[in-house]
DNA sequence: ATTCGCATGTCAGGAGCCTGACACGCAGAC
DNA sequence: GTCTGCGTGTCAGGCTCCTGACATGCGAAT
């Protein structure tokens, strides 16, 4: 009972957990329609804001291993959506870019995701949104810190 | 391009989805030297606050599918640290219970929990980490909804 | 009272993701 | 110049979790 212990309704890492649950859920059925889940959908749109990225860093963005990355990157370059060099031009980084068809495809997707995101802040100022987003930034810059000083 | 567009670090999405992640590496660290991953904790948190919860209610409040909950139960109850009735005492339902061995590892796990969690408030004022709480909770219960309105 | 709907527990089956490992390429220290 | 450390791409193996399905028990509608 004391303070040191966890009350789940009151306890900022539980709600945060349940509302990731629910976005994500959110994300699925609205980007179902589109052939594309989670991950998939991610990487488009980190490409897509970051043209030229490599595996790794698209795999760090979407918080997935490289490995998973990897299967990811293949389907969606089986589907014609992202081409990527057969060679390295500089170290053993691909470059990785959408391809028309994969920008149109985006363009659907990301258009869906904000649909979800309008929805998910629907009861909340602007001002309040953007102070949850610097808060919630907070929350993951002293999580990682921890990690890195931790080691 | 439009507002509909979802950019990454102005993002409420992407950044909840990045503080939930952190969480959970940090959350799984805490938890590895007690034996513990984050879904047996959940289980044990659940049940130390909510005596005599089913599995599917336990599923619903760790974020887990009922057959996931089902092994993570079989295996808490392998190690003694929970009790279930083997017969359901109305409807189907086998209520559960934390052992005091149970309760013991629940005590250290809480714990250290709440210190990860107390790290991941450290920057942020009391007030401001209630006001993240509730706006937390509004973007859960905003998408929930919708998900029950759009069946 | 019977039937329908709903929730729960349980059993395969399979997809997704991760851990572990290895080879390759670059940049820095010695 | 050589070597060490780091980052990247890739393969194999295994584990976790989910989807699908079925049987059981309760409650409400008919």
């Amino acid at each position: 009972m004391a303070q040191t212990r966890v009350d789940l309704d009151s306890s900022v890492g539980y709600v945060l957990k349940q509302a990731a649950a629910a976005l994500r859920a959110s994300m699925e059925a609205a980007l179902r329609p589109l052939g594309l889940n989670v991950p998939q959908y991610a990487c488009l749109e980190l490409l897509g804001q970051r043209p030229g990225l490599s595996a790794a860093e698209l795999a760090r963005g979407a918080f997935v291993t490289r490995q998973s990355m990897h299967t990811v990157l293949q389907g969606l370059q089986d589907r014609g959506l992202l081409t990527r060099p057969p060679t390295a031009p500089q170290g053993r980084a691909l470059p990785t870019r959408l391809t028309d068809q994969g920008a149109r495809l985006l363009a659907q997707a990301s258009g869906a995701v904000a649909e979800v995101e309008q929805r998910m802040l629907d009861g909340l100022p602007a001002d309040r949104a953007e102070r949850l987003r610097q808060d919630l930034a907070a929350c993951a810059a002293a999580l990682t810190a921890r990690e890195a000083a931790s080691s």
